[in-house]
DNA sequence: AACAGCATGTTGACGCTGTCAAGATCTATG
DNA sequence: CATAGATCTTGACAGCGTCAACATGCTGTT
């Protein structure tokens, strides 16, 4: 009994972890990391101000998960530009690209969460997120050094460095877009072939 | 009388404006800005908890402040680099990417509060602080003119693109770097000359 | 079927924060 | 020399993250 039915007080939630994250990545969405309370979020589930500990040991780790799930979305998202058979390598360089400032565009908060200081900077990301966070990175990685191979990136570049520089571009213009700097989403089309063009104009001799 | 006898209790502080940015920007440098707490900084200037709202009219203000001296110094530092007649352009470019980056990971607090969402997310900037900040992006786009009209950075490209282009590189960089997301500081000058590779990799024929 | 134990949810409390209001004190201007 | 305004103070409030103590109900063992 207490099944399913539309009651509104059950003492036990049933799924409380999940409707937490839900509801957080919800309230992210619309005001941002420094507008999201514990306290609110609880509320809003309808659910008191401390049992959200019982499932994350503190608002960190929330983060990390929600962070994480971030991970989770952009990963299938990437699986989807590198198994798409009808795009040669330099197409899917520019759809990475293109691909990787539209997500951070379209969910600028959880992307500031991914890749932004809060969860960083003094290491407290969660074991999970890091492991799913690295992955991403070293995938970049093993791409950059194929599109090398390719001849669509500069061979003769330190494969490590050339990836941390490529990131960092889209990174930085993912972040001047967020963050409301000199850039608005307008623009993105452009930006993107212009980066497009300042990684390969070495191997385009047509103008 | 009580002049400037260094007696320590008088009820008006005298510079508390200014004592008051320094003091908060060296807790800034110290502990980051999620530490820096008003009442903290009135307790190390030795002044009630409210008299800094004579002087700011809210923190925000004050960090703004805080990032309007930052923009001074670094637009110091970039004076420095254009009015050397010992670099070429080339050498210009180089410089002014390695000192970009190496500005942002000696103080990487400050160029948070300068580069970062605090900030520039919800338009929270101050008008002389959004004046010197646009000033400073438009020597860059200046700069970025001569640069290919030198033939350092491709000419083919919008100028105000590549700038964005450009900046968004050395901007993702730092911030990689300030954020600890898989890099480090021992990179720094690998890092900045494989940027500078790929930004005049086309200019540079002999491998 | 009954009970024990554990997962889960609740209320109370603490110290921290930013900021407003009202009153105290000094400085500068007439 | 008085008085207005700038500056500094204490008091107060609501919001925050989080710990401790207690309440409830699910689940597995007998």
């Amino acid at each position: 009994m207490t099944v399913n039915s539309p009651q509104k007080t059950r003492y036990h939630h049933g799924d409380l972890r999940t409707s937490l994250i839900e509801m957080a990545s919800s309230m992210l969405k619309q005001d941002g990391v420094e507008k999201l309370s514990l306290r609110k979020l609880a509320d809003n589930v309808g659910v008191s101000r401390t049992a959200p500990y019982h499932h994350f040991k503190d608002k960190n780790e929330l983060l990390c998960a929600i962070a994480q799930q971030g991970f989770s979305h952009w990963k299938l998202q990437l699986d989807d530009i590198f198994n798409d058979a009808e795009l040669d390598e330099k197409a899917k360089l520019r759809a990475f690209i293109h691909d990787y400032i539209s997500y951070a565009a379209q969910n600028p908060e959880l992307y500031d969460l991914m890749f932004g200081r809060t969860i960083w900077k003094q290491n407290s990301a969660t074991e999970p997120l890091k492991k799913i966070a690295y992955s991403t990175f070293q995938f970049q990685v093993n791409m950059t050094r194929e599109w090398q191979r390719q001849g669509v990136l500069p061979a003769k570049l330190d494969t490590l460095r050339l990836s941390q520089v490529t990131w960092g571009t889209i990174h930085g213009i993912a972040r001047l877009l967020i963050d409301g700097i000199y850039a608005d989403a307008s623009h993105i089309d452009e930006m993107c072939e212009t980066a497009m063009q300042v990684f390969t104009v070495n191997n385009d001799s047509t103008p």
